[in-house]
DNA sequence: TCGCCGCATTGATTCAGATCAAAAATGGTT
DNA sequence: AACCATTTTTGATCTGAATCAATGCGGCGA
């Protein structure tokens, strides 16, 4: 097809067909460049669960998500979980500028990741101005989010932050498609125990309020991690804003 | 005196005597570029409650806090408030590629600053790796800061957290100084409200809480802001992990 | 020095969400 | 298809923090 000729002569193959190259930290490189970290890169597949860094331990690789989501977690001696952030497509994961992660990231659905070495990203960062903005405006955009969710964990209600869980989840899912859909139909990536990790609850908190979603016809399962999103904009009111 | 004459020579005045230079991101300029930056800064007292930078508005300006604390919030439709971060000497204020902020930036305490545009910020990047670089582990600096809030925000009871609060402030404290003190003596920078706008609480918890701590001889007030931490070993305890 | 006024503390009561407990749905395995 | 383990939902009760309500205290202007 010429205007895959056009765009991508010189793009090595695997890159060609990744949905998360245009959006991710790889967007940023020349086809030599791309060329030249595609040799130190490898395309792997995880099963949920798999645990891809760990807290206080070194990074030995850094990865793009290309499917599938990633959760960071952090642990209190006692056991205590709070999710801290979620990776989607075409995140990086794993932190610059350090020898030890801060966070536990574990792979919380079935996904893909195009692993490279901590040199092959320093390298690309060196040879590249637009590389280093990337890598920075992926780190505010973490920033933003978070920021967002002290808001949620400090000040929502239980029912709010079940809604704004869902909310976020709806973003990331429009972000997939040319145009929001009316009422999407969406798989939820983590379990009630991992939302209720995520938002400072426990399981049965979560278990209730997704019910009373239900019951205010918000939203309807077809199962416990398929949720149909039937009305967007109550969904929006009822996460406090 | 010898020893100034070889490290600031060509260096502007107002950088010589400057507490936050080394540690903030004029420590990455040579002489020359700090002579450029300072064509375009200007050094300013601001006092507590003084409002620096307002949610989802441009950002006209960028500001190292020379001293003093900066607090950043964000509010709710209904008024609800989080504090989602604090900004010490020598932190950068002002979200760098972008143009409206996404939080309000407050002075908790009278404060002195050094402000300079955007345009002039952009210019000291561009000329300068180093500066980059700089920005950029700001940046990470503070996103592990949030998500370290976040464990707190979630998972913690109200007394972990207010112990949690004050061993952030002892901390700041401490970096002040060649090394801990023992007891440190130290002035809050945040009212009983802010603090609990901070820790998701309310005041009476907060004020409930600190009475708790000073029930069990970890701190002593010699009036509502300004504490004694009696026995760290003990505050670290407390503030779960 | 007195008398406010806003902030902080303390007490009494309520309530949202946690905990404890059981039943129901789900999904994999034989 | 029957079984079992796991996850989810629902119900009953408890509790930590919120809310409601005084009271105390300190700093500041008159």
């Amino acid at each position: 097809m010429a205007r895959q000729d056009i765009h991508n002569s010189g793009i090595p193959l695997v890159c060609q067909s990744c949905e998360a190259r245009h959006g991710g930290i790889c967007g940023a490189l020349s086809p030599h460049e791309l060329v030249e970290l595609n040799k130190h890169t490898k395309r792997i597949k995880v099963r949920a669960g798999t645990e891809l860094l760990a807290e206080e331990q070194p990074i030995t690789s850094y990865s793009n998500v290309i499917s599938g989501v990633v959760k960071l977690s952090k642990l209190l001696e006692d056991g205590r979980q709070q999710i801290v952030g979620l990776q989607f497509p075409p995140d990086l994961l794993g932190r610059p500028f350090r020898e030890l992660s801060n966070v536990t990231a574990e792979a919380a659905t079935d996904a893909e990741l195009c692993t490279f070495t901590r040199a092959a990203l320093e390298q690309a960062v060196n040879g590249s101005h637009a590389m280093t903005t990337r890598l920075h405006e992926q780190s505010l955009r973490e920033l933003d989010e978070a920021r967002e969710w002290m808001l949620t964990l400090g000040r929502k209600t239980a029912y709010e932050k079940v809604a704004s869980f869902l909310g976020l989840i709806v973003s990331a899912h429009d972000a997939n498609k040319a145009e929001p859909e009316r009422e999407p139909s969406i798989q939820l990536p983590l379990s009630r125990g991992e939302m209720a990790d995520f938002l400072g609850l426990t399981i049965e908190t979560v278990s209730r309020q997704m019910s009373a979603l239900r019951k205010h016809e918000i939203i309807e399962f077809a199962n416990a991690h398929t949720v149909r999103i039937k009305d967007r904009v109550a969904l929006n009111a009822a996460s406090g804003s």
